[in-house]
DNA sequence: AATTTTTGTTAGACTTACCTAACATTTCTG
DNA sequence: CAGAAATGTTAGGTAAGTCTAACAAAAATT
């Protein structure tokens, strides 16, 4: 059950897996424009992860994922997710930057931190106080420089 | 300008900058435990951070960083309190967790995040409505499944 | 179908950052 | 202050993951 693998492997799933759905077969070369790498690089980590059963790949043949690789993809790709939501929602930050932080966290989260970033979306979505705006005044604050007005006009006399 | 650099070196940075804040100089033994790494590792990479300019170090003798080392430091130091602080208050996570993923995350995460981090939590604490107990409900909704009491009152009709 | 172009692989080298074993220096202690 | 213990260094190895150059197969083109 969800064993540890390193970055560059995951993102070589990861990467399988997101090819994967598009209809054509996955290919060396799509896999090094992805990943930013030579295409000897790919075949040497598809080699790797033949041996330890998380891919099949026969020489000048099609990329697939084993069912265990599939798995450790999908693991991949809900901690992306997550936390590319929970910065581009919750932070503010643009998608672009978003994607590319999810990225490269994706690689060292703990899973109990990833479950709080989840709960924490969660949270801010269901919750129907102010906390449902909370987004929206943060959004505001982060552009304007200081408190929305609605939490201005109650400052006085508090803290 | 804060030059990058690699995860391994911007952790020696950090911990001769913490244990630098302590009486005692600093010594390799010390690094080799704070890393979890054996003492012909941490001589190594003194060698090359001293090549870079970032530490000094002679032989057998005591080890520094420079005004440039101390810089990068500080920088590395920032990133992981502002993450700690931000894992820990505002997602509720045990400090030692946070610790954790800090270390990792601050190697990691850009700029534009880190500053978004930062904002969060001045945002969080700044702001005088709901969002001030912001933490608290979401702590209550972690502990305890759902919502606060508070929170459940006003759901119906909403959406 | 033959040739060119594209894609994929092999071979071999390089970098980073670790390790162990052996040796050297410092520091502590009797 | 001399020997023992602790600390530090050197030498040499290993593993991951990348690269370039050269070769091989597949696909596209005429």
């Amino acid at each position: 059950m969800a064993k540890k693998y390193s970055a560059s492997v995951e993102d070589y799933l990861e990467a399988i897996a997101n090819l994967h759905k598009g209809e054509k077969a996955v290919k060396v070369k799509q896999l090094s424009r992805m990943l930013n790498v030579k295409m000897p690089s790919v075949t040497a980590a598809l080699q790797k992860l033949s041996e330890e059963g998380l891919v099949v790949h026969e020489k000048y043949g099609h990329i697939e994922l084993t069912p265990e690789g599939n798995e450790a993809a999908d693991d991949v790709i809900r901690r992306h997710r997550a936390l590319s939501r929970f910065l581009a929602q919750a932070l503010g930050i643009d998608q672009k930057t978003a994607e590319e932080d999810a990225c490269k966290i994706e690689h060292v989260i703990s899973p109990l931190t990833l479950e709080r970033v989840i709960k924490f979306m969660e949270f801010v979505e269901v919750c129907p106080l102010g906390e449902a705006k909370f987004p929206q005044r943060y959004r505001y604050y982060l552009e304007h420089g200081e408190l929305p007005p609605e939490c201005l006009e109650r400052r006085s006399g508090e803290r």
